[in-house]
DNA sequence: CGTCGGTCGTAC
DNA sequence: GACGTACGACCGACGT
């Protein structure tokens, strides 16, 4: 054998059929939530098999495209009667797709043709320069493609398919195989064939005339043939002419595209360690995927390190010759339950060695600032930096040291998942528990436990995130954004505690005489808060409509939009409201609140959350800032409270907006684009377009509507929720709907493609490529995969408003602090950025908070900020 | 006494 | 169930 002109075997993985085959073949496999993977399972054991029995094969596995192919262009006949895919198959799509990527295979898959189509011709591609080529498929109709180079396998019954075999199957050679199925037909492909010639006529036929064309050529040799009722077959034969040419046609593989795909991509590649361990956990694979695993890394080997408490001077001297090397650091409060910003025990985990330190030493203090050498792993850098008193100015700093945050890594792989702390990954990814941080003599322990897990867990994070290309999304947004969220939280908000306890009174007063009212209308004395209690007074002692009002799970729903309703027929309903409304702000607002300033700087502190929200979003609890009322007059004064210090002014920069800016720009809708561009009302605008009329004779009423209309449509609103929330007829706020998408019609093909992509792929994405996983677009219950649908259009608009603001606070940290500007950055509520700012440096800083938040992104349309300013937040002009 | 699901209401 | 993303208060059932 010639080595320099032998190549290796070209495998060719019809993916499509196989998956098809292993969903019908193999009984229905779950995961302990419900997800199928049996299909997953038996395609992916096929493929392993082959990798382990064709060392040498080159594979590449083929799919079939989505969409319409030539041959559904062609003839409408073309897989007619085939039925949807089943969607317990199509949801395991994408994790076929992945293992394939995983274990480090090309994918192929061409649009407009067949996975059968790109086999023929990379096969015959393959055949020219002298390689032999397996077709692994259980598909019959691949036997065309069958030569002295070219052979099937089918791994489920290890069955070879060579010439030989196809001449037994079919009575002909490869290259006629079309000719009779084009006379028999094919039911499963609904290939119609010659009416009343089936298998058996057909391979004679072909057997004695060499090809169909030949046949009708020379009908009249039909009569020596010895067939039954010739004279009948002649005239079925003459009648199914068309039939026969068109069915050749759909029967036939075409060997001569035009594919893009280099021969460098035949390459081996490794395993992707990391993706293979994620899907493992994903599907409960347990020892499917394992021999492409890499032992070392495997739960059960973690290494054991010896925990010593850290002689002085040794952290600094590990850490100074611990270049490239990861240092895991765990910071745990010595008391359970306050926050670790205070007493701490911290924990460095190097090599096998833990080393305790009873306070953050200088050294941690020195990495994490960014100016130590090697990787260090956190579980939580906001925290770490709170923990450590990094979180003033030291946590603008960015240094050399490479640090990875393990909550942050695991939140961008996977958004939507409850629980990225470290409890949760060592549970999941290493199935280990951690001591819990209730027993005060176990801080240390503890310590010892997250800082191993970070050097267990953290290369796969890194790696995952590398693979996924998020790499830049961490690096250049989310990382360093835990150090401006540091300062933040850190730095706090000012609440003049005498006007919130002032206003808080006059809630009391008003509460205690609604209260006294709402008894009296009652008749007698209940529970305000309770909404059975409520439900009974309403509906059972006062008697009032239960028509239309909506049930919960319950019972009668009780809400504001049922009581404004009820209201029309007795006082009670308007009373309870105004009362829920006061007592909402009292006790959310107002007592929430005071407990938690800060009793000798008059602060408040939120957390930001970067972690939490599906989308991107930041969220804010402890207490949540991001929810203070502002609508209502009343619940506006909440705000009076919050303000800056002496001689300082609030600043406040808004997007104007953006959510509809955003859909613009995705979208490219040309009238939503110019509406923008020309600095229009945007609400005007589209209600002009939905009630066909000139922008300026739009009423308020229909401006109105038209900004419920635009809100609506970015949550995928349904014309029943639209009906309701204007008060309108079902009809009519279906009319609207529809002419929405009439007059925004890249809207309407924007919502379509993200759905079809997220079904495809598995998930959706922002500008910024940061991923939402939705597996639920293909579930089979059409409330839930409806949902999806809606999470799957909003969150690409959710989140990637969420991806600019999160860019303009990094760009607006930056430059307050190149400006040497005083002002402080203190909350940010989705579109919005608070500061505090001295009155002298106003005029200043608001130019650079407009210029960098308007400019940190370029849209398809201009970002508009508008800014406000004033002496508390209730009173921004 | 703590936990948890349900309901309601606040923000964007 | 019916409009996306959050947090949190209160109620009441349930378990310790």
């Amino acid at each position: 054998m010639s080595a320099a002109t032998e190549r290796e075997p070209l495998c060719l993985v019809d993916g499509s059929g196989i998956l098809f085959r292993a969903f019908h073949a193999l009984p229905p496999l779950t995961t302990r939530q419900g997800t199928p993977t049996g299909a997953v399972y038996g395609f992916t054991s096929m493929l392993t098999k082959l990798l382990r029995e064709k060392p040498d094969c080159r594979i590449v596995v083929v799919f079939d495209a989505p969409g319409k192919t030539f041959r559904d262009e062609a003839d409408e006949r073309y897989k007619a009667t085939r039925s949807e895919t089943p969607a317990d198959l199509r949801r395991q799509i994408p994790y076929v797709k992945r293992i394939v990527k995983a274990l480090g295979l090309p994918l192929l898959e061409v649009e407009g043709v067949e996975a059968d189509d790109v086999i023929g011709t990379l096969a015959r591609r393959a055949v020219a320069e002298t390689r032999d080529v397996h077709i692994v498929t259980s598909d019959k109709d691949m036997m065309q493609l069958v030569g002295p180079r070219v052979r099937l396998i089918d791994t489920m019954y290890d069955r070879v398919t060579g010439e030989d075999e196809v001449r037994e199957r079919f009575g002909v050679g490869p290259g006629q195989v079309v000719e009779v199925m084009g006379l028999m037909g094919d039911s499963i492909d609904n290939i119609p064939g010659v009416r009343g010639v089936g298998e058996k006529t057909a391979k004679a036929l072909i057997g004695h005339f060499g090809s169909i064309d030949a046949m009708y050529e020379r009908l009249d040799e039909l009569g020596g043939l010895g067939l039954r009722g010739a004279a009948r077959l002649r005239s079925q034969l003459e009648a199914g002419r068309e039939d026969a040419i068109a069915s050749r046609f759909l029967a036939t593989i075409r060997c001569d595209l035009e594919i893009d795909f280099d021969e460098t991509r035949l390459a081996a590649h490794e395993p992707d360690q990391m993706e293979l361990r994620e899907l493992s956990r994903e599907l409960e694979f347990a020892k499917l995927l394992a021999e492409y695993l890499d032992g070392s890394e495997a739960p059960e080997s973690a290494q054991k390190r010896t925990v010593r408490v850290a002689a002085p001077g040794e952290i600094e001297a590990l850490l100074e010759g611990a270049s490239g090397v990861a240092v895991g650091i765990a910071f745990v409060p010595s008391t359970p339950g306050i926050p670790p910003r205070a007493a701490s025990v911290a924990l460095a985990a190097i090599g096998g060695e833990e080393i305790l330190t009873t306070a953050p030493g200088e050294s941690l203090r020195q990495v994490l600032s960014g100016r130590g050498p090697g990787v260090v792993l956190v579980d939580d850098l906001k925290q770490a930096l709170h923990a450590s008193g990094l979180d003033g100015e030291d946590a603008r700093e960015v240094g050399a040291a490479e640090v990875q945050d393990a909550l942050l890594l695991s939140y961008l792989l996977d958004p939507s998942r409850r629980g990225h702390g470290i409890d949760a990954l060592a549970s999941e990814r290493l199935g280990r528990t951690l001591p819990s941080p209730k027993e005060e003599l176990s801080a240390a322990e503890r310590a010892g436990a997250i800082a191993g897990t970070l050097l267990d867990v953290g290369p796969a994070l890194r790696a995952e995130i590398a693979a996924q290309g998020l790499e830049s999304l961490y690096r250049d947004v989310e990382l360093p954004l835990a150090r401006v969220l540091a300062r933040i939280e850190s730095h706090g908000i000012l609440v003049d505690r005498e006007v919130l306890e002032r206003i808080g009174a006059e809630f009391s007063a008003s509460v205690r005489a609604l209260e006294r009212e709402i008894h009296e209308l009652a008749g007698g004395p209940f529970n305000i808060g309770s909404t059975q209690q409520l439900r009974e007074v309403l509906f059972d002692r006062l008697k009032l409509p239960t028509k239309g009002v909506r049930r919960g799970k319950t019972g009668l729903s009780v809400d504001a939009d049922v009581l404004a309703a009820l209201a029309e027929k007795h006082p009670l309903p308007a009373k309870i409201v105004e009362h829920r409304a006061l007592s909402k702000l009292l006790s959310t607002y107002v007592s929430g609140l005071l407990p938690l300033v800060d009793a000798k700087t008059g602060r408040l502190h939120t957390s930001f959350n970067q972690a939490v929200a599906a989308t991107g979003r930041l969220s804010s609890s402890d207490p949540n800032l991001q929810n203070i009322p502002v609508r209502t007059a009343e619940g506006r004064r909440i705000r009076e409270a919050f303000v800056p210090p002496p001689g300082w002014r609030f600043l406040a920069g808004d997007y104007s907006q953006i959510e509809l800016r955003v859909l613009a720009h995705l979208t490219e809708d040309p009238v939503l684009v110019e509406a923008f561009r020309s600095g229009e009302d945007i609400h005007r605008r589209t209600a002009a377009e939905v009630f066909a009329v000139a922008p300026e004779a739009v009423t308020s009423e229909m401006r109105n509507k038209a900004k419920v209309i635009n809100f609506g449509i970015l949550y995928g609103m349904g014309p029943q929720r639209l009906s309701r929330e204007l008060s309108i007829p079902l009809a009519e706020a279906e009319t609207y709907i529809r002419r929405y998408f009439e007059r925004y019609e890249c809207v309407r093909e924007f919502a379509d493609r993200v759905v079809a992509g997220g079904r495809e792929v598995g998930y959706v994405e922002t500008l910024i490529g940061r991923r939402r996983y939705l597996p639920e677009l293909l579930a089979r219950e059409p409330n839930r995969r409806q949902a999806a649908e809606r999470m799957a259009w909003n969150s690409p608009i959710q989140g990637t408003a969420a991806d600019i603001i999160k860019l303009a606070m990094l760009s607006v940290d930056r430059v307050l602090a190149a400006e040497g500007a005083s002002a402080r950055m203190l909350l940010q509520v989705h579109d919005e950025l608070l500061f505090e700012v001295p009155e002298a440096e106003m005029e200043a800083t608001g130019r650079l908070v407009r210029e960098h938040m308007e400019s940190v992104v370029a849209l398809a349309v201009p970002l508009a900020v508008d800014l406000k300013t004033g002496p508390n937040w209730a009173g921004l002009r």
